[in-house]
RNA sequence: GUGCCUGUAGCUCAGCCGGAUAGAGUGUUUGGCUACGAACCAAAAGGUCGGGGGUUCGAAUCCCUCCAGGCACGCCA
């Protein structure tokens, strides 16, 4: 039992006592919050709502539980109409303690995802497109999820569902057969097809003749052409390259690059089932899903002309991961502003009739613009996240030149500390929330930071590699010097964790880990300036070093799930 | 026009399944490195929680309405 379950069934007996009237532990649990000021206590529970059914006003009932409470592992005061229970300080700190250094790297995880697969589609990139800042957003927060579901046990399948289909394809092929330059687009991919696929919609303008040739193009891509499959192949090939050197400086890897190409031959059976289950109807020449009784505008499945469309795609996808994977839920982490179009799929496969259906999540975050309005590769108005990164890691590196010059490894540590300054930014706030980009907001590596972080991290590992040079041991220590006020917030920080993790997993929310790591440096970084750990009595020492460890371990652990390196120093 | 989302300190945001004086960071002003890492810590100043109604013992939080901004709304993805 925890001692908030403590807690509450030591209300419940006491007010059976005082009032002969029941409140179950059940019920006093419910009621329990956690006050404002830890000064308060550690937990409280406001009497105002039993004041009906106790007919007492909610100061009197507050005192007459306090002075009732028992079997509480702490004190118990009443203040106003508030039950205030108070945890002995020392028994906190070593059972929570204990804990972090029992389960290790598995600390505030489970097995509630055991036998359980989750899929998880993110980053999703389109080929011959360069990686930007928009593509952050969908990396960051897929990849912490990904982790954080791993950490709960659950497989997890992580799908970059490429963009590698359309008409876009057979224009590019038209401007590179006109304008391309081999040589040069080996040399600088993503520019160079960028710079011709804009030429095309320039030139296209004045000669509206290209759309043709690109249309003709794409069908040979469809058709199996020798030439326009190897120029399609080619340019998937270049993407993929550009994509892996920055998948491998963030540190991702995806289980799955089957996209929108993958399923070219599945969209028959999607549209077959359709009209079998009498689901799709023809309206002004197109087939749809009709959704008028669900409130949404209809989904459309067949253009007139038969081809098939993104829905339809969507649809192919999802039921072939249900086969596929049987995940219990499959997640689809892309901007808001596609929220519309996977309510009416996710719908249409609930019509369909397939009990899954329940398990699909669309994980949207907000828009991502430029200071002077919405990102636009021709008007040039667009961040690319390799610049972005490159930014990050030169201001580290000259950080570290000030500040630490006799760093080893220091390309390794700026590389880690200049990406996780930029992977923070996805991982701190709402997801829902719309972002305006800003240089100066990205590279500031100050306060509530990835670098704030990781340096706390890091001054964690140097009190324990100064502890070990001096023999100072961690053993017997006295737990009664960790129940003061600056020690009990980190141990109050620690023994969160497992409740931020799984509330990340509920709500989709990867920005509570970063919320989480913030609250235990500042806890740890206040304790440290208050207390010192080295050259105190032994058992203070040995309690103290206990602590920095744990925060460092769990610390660690955060970052890890985060995406995001912890180096030893900085 | 309809629907969804957002609006909290100068700026960026927590808090939103109702509870104790509305919190951080940043910026501004100021203090702290001859003891464990100053990418740190501390103090000051800064608020009609977009406006207005309502529900409640109690509203930033729930309901209604208005305003402002973002996004979406049939043959692109």
């Amino acid at each position: 039992m925890n001692y908030r379950e403590q807690a509450a069934q030591a209300f419940s007996q006491a007010a059976v006592q005082a009032f002969g009237q029941e409140v179950t532990p059940a019920e006093a649990l419910a009621l329990m919050e956690v006050p404002p000021d830890p000064a308060m206590g550690d937990f409280a529970v406001p009497c105002f709502k039993l004041a009906k059914v106790l007919r007492k006003a909610p100061p009197a009932i507050a005192q007459a539980v306090a002075a009732a409470a028992c079997g509480f592992a702490g004190s118990v005061q009443a203040a106003g109409p508030y039950v205030n229970f108070f945890v002995d300080g020392a028994l906190f700190a070593r059972d929570t303690l204990q804990a972090v250094f029992a389960q290790g790297k598995s600390y505030g995880g489970s097995q509630e995802g055991a036998g359980r697969v989750i899929c998880l589609d993110y980053s999703s990139i389109n080929i011959a497109k360069r990686f930007h800042v928009g593509h952050l957003y969908t990396t960051a927060i897929g990849n912490a999820l990904n982790k954080v579901f791993l950490h709960l046990g659950y497989q997890t399948v992580s799908i970059n569902h490429l963009g590698d289909w359309g008409t876009q394809f057979g224009k590019l092929i038209v401007a590179f057969r006109r304008w391309g330059d081999r040589a040069a687009i080996e040399a600088d991919p993503l520019n160079a097809l960028t710079a011709i696929y804009v030429r095309f919609h320039d030139e296209a303008e004045k000669d509206p003749a290209l759309e043709d040739e690109a249309r003709l193009w794409f069908r040979r891509i469809e058709e199996g052409d020798g030439e326009a499959l190897a120029l399609f192949a080619w340019f998937k090939e270049l993407t993929l390259r550009e994509a892996n050197k920055m998948y491998q400086l963030l540190g991702i890897t995806f289980d799955s690059y089957a996209g929108e190409s993958f399923y070219n031959d599945k969209m028959g059976r999607v549209v077959e089932e359709l009209r079998q289950k009498n689901l799709l109807k023809v309206d002004q020449g197109a087939s749809i899903v009709d959704l008028s009784e669900e409130g949404m505008p209809p989904c459309l499945i067949l253009k007139s002309d038969g081809a098939t469309l993104y829905a339809t795609r969507d649809i192919a996808a999802a039921l072939y991961r249900a086969d596929t994977y049987h995940f219990s839920q499959a997640l689809y982490v892309v901007a808001s502003h596609q929220e519309l179009h996977f309510r009416q799929f996710f719908k249409v496969i609930e019509k369909m009739g397939y009990p899954w259906a329940g398990g699909l999540h669309h994980i949207s975050y907000g828009m991502v613009s430029m200071e002077e309005g919405a990102m636009s590769t021709r008007k040039g108005r667009i961040t690319y996240l390799d610049e972005l990164l490159e930014r990050s890691i030169e201001k580290t590196r000259a950080i570290i030149e000030e500040k630490s010059p006799d760093l080893p490894d220091r390309d390794l540590v700026a590389r880690q500390v200049g990406v996780g300054a930029v992977l923070w930014a996805p991982l701190y706030n709402n997801r829902i929330k719309d972002i305006v980009f800003s240089w100066d907001r990205m590279l500031n590596f100050d306060g509530e930071t990835a670098p704030y972080a990781m340096y706390t991290h890091a001054r964690c590992c140097s009190v324990l590699r100064k502890a070990r040079e001096s023999s100072a041991a961690e053993d017997a220590p006295d737990y009664q010097c960790l129940a003061e006020p600056y020690a009990q917030s980190v141990v109050r920080a620690l023994a969160r964790f497992p409740a931020a993790v799984a509330e990340v997993a509920e709500r989709y929310e990867p920005y509570l880990l970063g919320r989480f790591a913030i609250e235990l440096c500042q806890a740890y970084n206040k304790f440290y300036y208050e207390r010192r750990v080295l050259g105190e009595p032994a058992p203070v020492t040995a309690a103290r070093l206990q602590l920095t460890r744990a925060a460092r371990d769990v610390l660690a652990l955060t970052l890890h799930l985060m995406g995001i390196a912890a180096p030893e120093r900085m």
